[in-house]
DNA sequence: TATGAATGAGCCTTCATTCAT
DNA sequence: AATGAATGAAGGCTCATTCAT
């Protein structure tokens, strides 16, 4: 092996050590903050947990807010990134979404702590809210709004109620499913409420016998 | 007014008075939460909005906790009764998943700084959220459980899509619509959108042509 | 009656009345004291105590401290001025150092409350003590004192020890039985402890075989 | 000095850090109580004598009613052990009893910070006095009680006083002299009332002429 | 005299963050 | 890169005292 590629060598090992100990951190801070709460949590506690000092924590985040960042950012990024690339081939509208909201809840139900911090501790006041819904979070919806006014071009979704609205409409049923089965004392699995959520946001709950709604 | 009656009115004067007080420091105490976030707002800054002592707040409530916690009950109380009160005539399930949207987004578009109370502080943490979700918060949801249920067995409403499911769905969407507008930069009124959630709600998104949705 | 009685009367009713507040607002706060603490103590507990407002506390009493003083001070001339007249007819000093013994052991052996407000409560801080050690306790010592010359001079007691610290001795023995008392869990009668006291004072704990004492 | 002996210098170099900061800030708090009283005194003054910020007061004890019971506890436990080690050679009871006075007296004497702490600051409330007489306390009136109960068996001391009575005469007599001294505006020598204790506690102050003394 | 609602000064403690090693 | 001892700002809450009634 050529002695040149051993600083190139010895970058990418440091690298991805960097990269094990940013995740490590944040794993245990997932996990301090899903249990204790945001405020509740000390990050002398979070680093115990990731078997580091506290000063090390500092080493690699800025503050405890920006570990709550990361937690949301990371996340974000990683199903931003994996809806886009399935819903590449998808053409249909109303599959498009059904996937949305499958990967929506099947990685907040696969991980208990994570769905914690995103349905509760996310939420700690207008400070994080309005970061939050400056970025990642309108690029989630925009991926929704945008998928419903597919459908609306290719016909399949009414074009008289707003692609926008719409969007709204359908994180918000996916969030307060997310929210309840958090919250909720009784164990059951979250995933397959996606299918109903899609099904109501597409056909309604109004019977097939029963005409077209109340208009205000 | 017969003599009799003084003590019975500096009763009611004095009561009228501590009820005035209550409500003062609650208002200022929503004004001051809404603005400055639960965590960076001080109980000396609420006293001064409302034009008492630091102390005076405490011999109201227990604690800063208790203010947050007084806002939620007092505002869930009146929306409940109200809500209670208005859908004793209708029976119509439609007309009062309707009633109940306008209701809802009314009153927070109504209030903004009480709209940020509820969409942003109240979710500080699961402390509260588990202390809301067990009480008044439920009563809400089965409010809107009963009412979908009504629907289904007058037959307006589908009967596969369990009631329970139905309504978060049907609530999430409205706390949605809420979150949204009380983070948005854009100024726009709120209740309006009430009509479109329970359309949505009601019929779906898909357009009549297409066919009932996918299935899991 | 004459009417010219009438105001006089009422004067010494009131006087009566005032002087039954006072006493009852100092019962209570020897109570509160006793079973609190001082500093835990708060004036509202005495005035709920002694069923009258927090604030008519404050007609009898310049402050919290005022009530700790005129407690100590009240007791102190009581026992002072019943301390005089019981001695006046005695001529023996060790007649007299006993009779001060037994009237100080049982006014505290028969009030704990009182017990403890003397023997720890009143302890509280420099503050107190150098207010106290320089009136009514000097006073009490000299007493003590007193009666040991008295019997230096009349030739029972040995004249090679000062009455200045025979009178620390001898009160601090009699102050520890008393804190030891208040202290213990066991409960046991005070008063006869008084008689151990002087006869230790009196003769020492020397058996008679043994020659007078190591010097230093 | 080999290289092998370095962690261990370090670490001995660490604990002694340690060991100084502690005892640093016990010396402060000494000096912060005696001057201003328990209650008056901040835990901020008592970092700034030390000087140290006020927060690592707390990284070497629990609050500031633990700053309290260590000066308490560290001084006793060292006058116990000072006082069993000296006592050990010592086979006669009036020896061992001067021995245990001087030794109480003089360690108060020498610093007078510590003495205002032991004798006014201390007894601060039955929450502190009940603490202390239940451990530590109680073993220095036992060390008493066991000398004077061999000096009965040695039959230089009368049996017919308990030894139990009998210490707390002697503590009391001694802890009397302290506070004397402490609350006094003279400015004299502690040490040497030590004899005249022991002397009377012995001896007794009645003169050798007079009978022994009033029984009840 | 009596009330008790209102006042507001005062302080212990926590814990995110820094920095010398 | 890692440590962890040290820092020091910050604020909720209590309660003695006042005063309008």
């Amino acid at each position: 092996m050529p002695a040149a590629s051993a600083p190139s060598r010895r970058l990418t090992a440091r690298t991805l050590a960097i990269a094990d100990k940013r995740g490590l951190i944040l794993r245990a801070a997932t996990q301090v903050f899903a249990r204790n709460g945001f405020f509740q949590s000390q990050v002398a506690d979070i680093a115990r947990v990731a078997g580091v000092a506290a000063g090390t924590v500092y080493l690699y985040f800025q503050s405890k807010d920006d570990l709550l960042v990361s937690i949301f950012e990371r996340t974000m990024r990683e199903t931003l990134a994996d809806g886009r690339a399935a819903l590449e081939g998808m053409t249909d509208a109303r599959q498009r979404l059904a996937h949305i909201a499958h990967l929506h809840l099947e990685r907040l139900g696969r991980d208990r702590d994570l769905a914690v911090v995103f349905q509760v501790e996310l939420r700690q006041s207008t400070k994080f809210m309005e970061r939050f819904s400056s970025t990642l979070l309108q690029d989630y919806l925009a991926l929704i709004r945008d998928t419903i006014a597919l459908g609306q071009q290719s016909g399949v979704f009414r074009s008289d109620v707003s692609a926008t609205t719409g969007a709204k409409i359908f994180f918000g049923a996916l969030d307060e499913m997310a929210t309840n089965w958090v919250l909720s004392k009784r164990r059951y699995r979250l995933a397959p409420g996606a299918d109903t959520v899609v099904d109501v946001f597409i056909n309604g709950v109004g019977s097939r016998r029963a005409e077209r709604a109340i208009e205000p």
